[in-house]
DNA sequence: GAGGTCTGTGAATACGTATTCACAAGGCGG
DNA sequence: CCGCCTTGTGAATACGTATTCACAGACCTC
């Protein structure tokens, strides 16, 4: 098992140049003589080459490695992205160090620092909000960051989201104008920027329809909380006619409970409505009207506004937010 | 945006000792003086100092990084596999340089080779198989690798897989004890060890059996080919009454396009198998009967492995295969 | 043909840490 | 009181690459 790497230096000898030639063949920006490039390549090309990418990093103060924190990994949506991300890097030259945080803001704390320390040139916080400490830090070191689908209100930090609260404002336009009164709305997590603007996106798009939302129940992203919260909501006296879920995920918990557990028909009974539109919304168990999140364009305007923000270019707009598009099944009766 | 670092040399510095000793508090191996180690970190944290990971990785030798290849993160047996591979990295002090590769041969080669230049100290390859040349260029560089859930035939590479072999036999087994006689494989992709595992199970399940299988159709773990596949086998004279599939997202597909395409029940008109046991497969529109792969244990046993691998220690089996247990749930009907 | 610019290359050094070596101070046994 | 060992620390150096600086030679201009 030979530790032996092969260096420039080796490559150097083989080609009877100096270390210092071998690392202007390689770094493509210097000048160097046509027949000496050939001779250097063919060495290195012998001997199996490649840069130390750890010795470059030092080098230069660029790793060209970005910390991808994400929690969530559950949701395809979530999967989804993280492969995105991967691929969109890997594409300009970056590598992806993964982090799987939980939404606990003390071990995350912990595990931003120990990746900034990794001398990461960049941070992508996906489904992960962070306090002003970490963000300070962040900043400090010099390494820029910006939130995937999970804002922070209260901070000016670059973040992409889908335009969470014309969503939800969109959800009970579309419920009420399809003839539902009694709407209730099954939210994401309340600790969260994504679950609390499409609440009260949700809520001033009933506002503008002068009707009462029946009810707003935190899900916490949780399908046996979901699920609970359908118990609830059918056990009372005034019960839903639609609803809005928080996510599709929970918009699945929510058809699950009602079609298994209370043996209603959607959308004859109930209408249903997510959010994201992962793949499994087509699937004809679930055939899903749902609010799409572009998870392409999302994670394209991430990258773009990490690698503006890396090097040093100004950054349109620190907030991008993208429209939700409504991707129209089964799952939402028809107009009366 | 001071890309002021805080180094040791600062620390030392500030405590009013030199850079070595700096280092020797931080190492944790070393003797240090009591009173010296207590400035040293007072000093350290007023400044913020955390040791730079790339000099620590260049100095040592040991990046306390890894390459995670995986491919089929649509898969949320994957995207889970990945959430428990950081994890148990970052307990252990390590961080994890995600790529995600198609099934593309020369594209991995490539991506392969760039995360060896980074000086990763070993490398998971889930759901992914590579040729001997490059598992060779790996072993050249001393970093030693381990396949999850993707055997190679013909190599002796360190691998983790759930028993397949055993598994598809046992779903052979299973079916024929119900007393079906009509039973037909939709295999995973047969370019993968673990689809051509499980049916070369399959059919010895069958052959012990004495009943002859119906077909094996390979789906490329393709959600559309899989339900092609069912159409095909229910437009023949013979038509299966149980199907076995690759893994879950193979059943899912088998029984959206029995339900809903074809009008069927299950179990009454069909049994449907799967093999994975992911979250979804509890879910009450799938209720599946599947083969459970432990993710947990299986990262357990892949980690235990590469660590041991990259430590030098001696490796127990280079071949560790995890037994799945049947979970039974009500895709697959009670013997009659 | 002298002075100038341009091109290509090597020597030296920087990046930040870990480690080896040398050395000073202190404790101890005889 | 001398030699020896132990302990704690600093000086020097290594890891592998990129970059700065200096310099040699070729080429050009007037």
């Amino acid at each position: 098992m030979g530790r032996s790497r092969i260096t420039a230096r080796d490559v150097a000898a083989a080609a009877g140049v100096s270390q210092p030639t071998v690392s202007r063949v390689f770094a493509d920006n210097a000048r160097v003589d046509p027949a000496t490039r050939d001779r250097v390549m063919r060495a290195a090309g012998d001997l199996g080459y490649r840069p130390n990418r750890l010795a470059r990093a030092m080098s230069r103060g660029r790793s060209h490695t970005v910390g991808l924190i994400v929690a969530g990994l559950d949701n395809p949506f979530y999967a989804d992205a993280v492969d995105r991300f991967s691929r969109a890097l890997q594409a300009r030259g970056y590598h992806a160090v993964i982090v799987t945080a939980s939404n606990d803001a003390a071990d995350l704390d912990g595990q931003v620092r120990d990746i900034l320390a990794m001398q990461v040139d960049g941070l992508i916080l996906a489904s992960v909000s962070i306090d002003n400490a970490l963000a300070r830090a962040a900043s400090q070191a010099g390494v820029p960051l910006v939130l995937f689908n999970r804002g922070q209100h209260g901070t000016d930090l670059p973040t992409v989201t889908s335009a969470n609260h014309d969503g939800g404002r969109r959800a009970a336009h579309l419920l009420v104008d399809r003839g539902h009164r009694r709407i209730a709305h099954v939210s994401g997590w309340q600790g969260s920027a994504t679950g609390v603007d499409r609440q009260r996106g949700f809520l001033d798009g009933m506002a503008d329809r002068g009707v009462a939302p029946l009810a707003c129940i935190d899900s916490r992203y949780d399908r046996d909380r979901a699920r609970r919260a359908v118990h609830d909501l059918f056990g009372a006296d005034v019960t839903p006619d639609a609803i809005f879920a928080g996510n599709d995920l929970i918009a699945f918990a929510v058809l699950s409970a009602l079609r298994h557990d209370l043996g209603l028909s959607v959308p004859r009974d109930v209408s249903v409505l997510g959010y994201d539109d992962v793949a499994m919304a087509a699937w004809p168990e679930f055939d899903l009207t749902t609010f799409r999140q572009p998870a392409g364009r999302m994670v394209d305007a991430t990258i773009g506004m990490l690698m503006d923000l890396i090097d040093g270019r100004p950054v349109p707009d620190r907030l991008t937010e993208i429209r939700s598009d409504l991707i129209e099944r089964g799952s939402v009766r028809a107009a009366p």
